[in-house]
DNA sequence: CGCTATTTTGAACACCGTCAATCGCAGTGG
DNA sequence: CCACTGCGATTGACGGTGTTCAAAATAGCG
């Protein structure tokens, strides 16, 4: 059933707080198993209610809502450490999908002892609480980028904010990434339309602040990038991990 | 210090999720007192912390964030019964700042009180996080809204969903509502210009799916509405209160 | 060697932003 | 009573950012 979560592989990264062996147990009670699923499966879908919901382990994704026109928003990506299905968890009903863009590992709770954790794990249910408002942060920025920046200031952000990202995950190496989404996925989350987001792509990459070809992103230089971007806010400190 | 929990003016609508009288209880424990507050001034700023949180009585006001330049994103509007700071409250920083757009009354609760709620109160942190996830909710469904949709469509749906949220809260008296905001404080939760934001608000009172002038809006057929808007969701059940 | 998915490029057009002026209204003070 | 002022709503003209349509490279894959 994969590894147990005292031997968690990203809970000892620096991003993520530290948890008592107290909380690691529970953690090992409430988890029933690991996931590991394709490129391009569904995770989790609109409107839907499922018994599980999900801590991303390894791989990377994407949470989308799409319009009964066929057109598709990206609400934001899913990297490891993230939290997936509380929505379900909570109100019982999933406002987006959530989709595997690589292969990707899940770590597999049982929504049914989600308030078991309230009513035993006080912390755990606070950290929780914590996620849920971190996302309504996140959220509340990208809503100021797509209504306020321009294409230019808006992929500048969008790259400067998955970098740090990844960073922090330790999952840069000097000054290039994988990055492993199509130009459509970006342009999906910017609300813009591909052929405007791969000019603009190409004049980040002709200004030197972003590389992005084949998967690989490359960012010379974070700062200029994140100054072109108009990246303001966000020293992206420790959070919790479920 | 303003009435008592139990005689509390909103908790009796049918929108809100009925209350034990333990939570009752618990509730006027944890509440501190009341808040009036004049048209136009803040509540709380961004990147401030304070020891207070609140849940809104009666009025209206304005949730947004601030670029350095001066642009301004209103993240969403704040009507009775919304939970006022619980990024303070969990993450001891907010990321938007709140305020007045008429005078209103707010219910004042400590923050330093909200780790005993998670703590004794398991159902009233399940109730917490529910309504941070259903503010992410929110916020993830707008995002669809900015990032897909064009200026008229756009203004449909958000009027849309103000006049169903308002209808919800029994503030709407037949076909008309009182809606005291500024053209201005649309175009900036939109990401429009004042100018198109005007014309286009024309256009929906030409087309008489929304009336919206002296502060009233009227909405002849909310469907109609929706149809033009592309609100495919949202049965807008009930929540809780806290 | 086709086949498909993705990226790239070009051209025409439209939606929307900016600039600028006007109008209505309420408040203020001469 | 009537200028004067300030705020918000409204309208017109013009230009630019971004969309749409279309086609051509490019790359992986059976």
């Amino acid at each position: 059933m994969g590894v147990k979560c005292r031997n968690c592989p990203i809970r000892k990264l620096p991003l993520f707080d530290p948890m008592t062996s107290d909380e690691v147990e529970f953690m090992e009670h409430f988890k029933v198993g690991e996931l590991s699923i394709s490129p391009g499966a569904p995770i989790l879908s609109e409107g839907g209610n499922t018994p599980q919901i999900y801590t991303a382990l390894s791989g990377m994704g994407l949470r989308y809502k799409l319009l009964e026109d066929g057109r598709r928003q990206v609400i934001s990506l899913v990297l490891p450490g993230d939290f997936i299905g509380l929505q379900a968890g909570v109100m019982n009903q999933m406002t987006h999908s959530v989709e595997a863009t690589t292969s990707m590992r899940l770590c597999v709770f049982d929504r049914s002892e989600l308030w078991n954790l309230f009513r035993t794990q006080p912390e755990r249910a606070f950290d929780l609480t914590w996620l849920a408002a971190n996302e309504e942060r996140f959220l509340g920025e990208a809503l100021a980028a797509l209504g306020q920046r321009d294409a230019y200031e808006l992929l500048a952000w969008a790259l400067a904010r998955i970098w740090r990202k990844l960073e922090a995950l330790q999952m840069t190496n000097g000054d290039t990434t994988s990055l492993p989404y199509r130009q459509q996925d970006l342009a999906d989350a910017m609300g813009l339309s591909l052929v405007h987001t791969n000019k603009t792509l190409a004049k980040l990459r002709a200004a030197r602040l972003a590389i992005w070809a084949d998967g690989k992103l490359t960012v010379p230089d974070i700062e200029e990038l994140e100054e072109a971007g108009l990246c303001r806010d966000t020293p992206l400190g420790s959070r919790p991990l479920i």
